[in-house]
DNA sequence: TAATAAGCGAGACGGTACGTCGGGTCTTTGG
DNA sequence: CCAAAGACCCGACGTACCGTCTCGCTTATTA
């Protein structure tokens, strides 16, 4: 197994790069890696050396520029969560950031071990933040004290998720507004 | 264009049978035209005329092997509702279906065209079924007289396709139940 | 076995001539007998019903528009014999029909039989009105009493052949003229 | 374009042994690309990383094996000629090397390029060879001094490729004397 | 003068090979 | 010993033709 000490940060941030950017600009059927590692300026052994395989570059790209995301409790449940929402609906409805979830969702469907480190490395702390802001809620009463909060955070993003995937609509703020009237209405007391 | 008057039958039956075949024997991977070819007896010629790649044809195949779809309407909305979730979670938690849906999820995020049928042919009759039930509860006073029922349908697979996809909990009758339980909260009256 | 009395003569001449004319305008790499079929606007199976392959209709095409070769007898064979060698070199040097010769080498260089059929059928007519004129030299004494006319007869046509083949050299009146020099040379008393 | 040094030489040798196993096992006909790579155990791309095509594997795989033609220089030119042309009518008489000429005449049909390599690397050593003996022999007043020594080459030749391609006749010995004996006495003094 | 048989255009069919692309591994050469 | 470069074996791609096989339709005998 290689020595991560030696490993040259150039040539991963290249890879790293060379991921995204061919994925904006070609689209994820021309993403291969010999067409990363010939946009990066890099042989292939030393994508294979330090990455399992495509999807896992992708999954480090995305990590690497992901924003930590820290919800606001502005003490409006409903304000701050119509923020997320709208930003999540945002996002998913831009082509250019699409197309990299669209390709991570791929390859874990073929993978079972990227998916679980899509689920941790990527999404987890995007859920975590949302079901902190809710445990939040529930102990200032503003929603039922038996509600479960993972599944209420499913509730909120298995929609989007369904409706990117499937195309059954569109991606609006007035759709996550509504929404997120449907989520509050399902945990309120 | 091909003369469909013309299209030998039995041709068409082996593939589509051969497809759903190596889906099930030897998992999403090895699914390639030269293999359901092979498998079904038939030049890959045969198949390009008829369907422009392999989703098409595992589309196909599972449209053919779909059973109509029909609610009971036994005046409990929430039995109702609990048999049609419970069903569902039960089809996405075996592990023989799910690799069918799963083939088909990965073709069709490379393929907007395949992704438009999948949505049209294959789930709409699924999710109109379960709208049309919505909307007779919501006659019957059942559902708040507002409430946006494509949403509320959206509302109920959304999370199962998320939880399918993230593995992010089990897939029990237990999580259907719980899930119809949030969803009617949020439409009730 | 197909009934001769019937054949459709419209047929027969337009595969005849899409044969040639493909042969003439793409090259003998794109005479396939489906671009026959096509261009003849015809099914492909009367083509196979009446010929074994595409060599065959070549030849037949060939065969139908040659035209009867009889070599002139003025008394002089030099003369005689400048005129027929020229009038062959030049054919091979047109790169018209240059064209052809090469389709139909190539395929019986793969069919004995058509190889035999070519022969035959399109070559020796050719041959033996030469070797007829070198009968009548020898009957007149302008050739040695015991000399082999065929072997005579391929020492003419062998090299053009030969030269033509491997493009050894030009293929003008002037090496016709210094070919039947050597001829002449070999087989006079 | 491929870096010559970087090259597995066994690879191309397992390559050129196949085309020409093929070749004497088979029959021209089963001589595809497919096979060569299949029988050498080798990818098909790295036959089409070096060679344009099959009739340029077999021409690589001909002239490597091909031992280098010297005529012996005896004093007698009519001994030494009755030699080489037994020698060449032996090899296109004998069905396995004539296997091999054969598919090579045939794919130089279809590519000047090809047919241009041909001449050059495989036969023009053999046709020098035996123009450079006639040389001697005109320098030793063997042959007449004005005599066209390339002209003289084709004339040999070129009735062997004729008889060999028509099959208008036997390649035997006795053939290969009754030719030397014209060629001579079309050169002689 | 029907009926019946063949030829016909059309083109789908099971195949084989094509030439290309990308996967993941291995090797060479040079910091 | 990592990295670039890229050759290697492999398997699938989508295409082109092969030669065979139905399909209806037309056209000529034969009853």
């Amino acid at each position: 197994m290689p020595d991560l000490t030696r490993r040259n940060e150039q040539s991963r941030r290249a890879i790293l790069d060379a991921a995204l950017g061919l994925l904006g600009d070609t689209g994820y059927a021309k993403v291969t890696i010999e067409a990363i590692a010939a946009r990066a300026g890099v042989g292939k052994q030393t994508i294979y050396r330090w990455w399992p395989g495509k999807g896992a570059v992708i999954l480090d790209a995305l990590v690497e520029n992901a924003t930590a995301v820290t919800l606001p409790d502005s003490g409006d449940l409903e304000a701050d969560l119509r923020l997320v929402v709208r930003a999540t609906v945002a996002e998913f409805a831009d082509p250019r950031l699409s197309a990299t979830t669209r390709a991570l969702t791929a390859e874990t469907l073929a993978d079972d071990e990227l998916a679980g480190q899509v689920r941790d490395r990527l999404l987890r702390p995007q859920l975590d933040a949302v079901r902190d802001r809710l445990r939040a809620a529930r102990g200032a009463g503003q929603i039922r004290a038996g509600a479960d909060l993972d599944q209420a955070v499913e509730l909120i993003f298995g929609p989007i998720f369904h409706r990117w995937l499937l195309r059954t609509g569109p991606l609006t703020d007035g759709y996550a507004d509504g929404l997120v009237d449907h989520v509050l209405a399902a945990i309120r007391p």
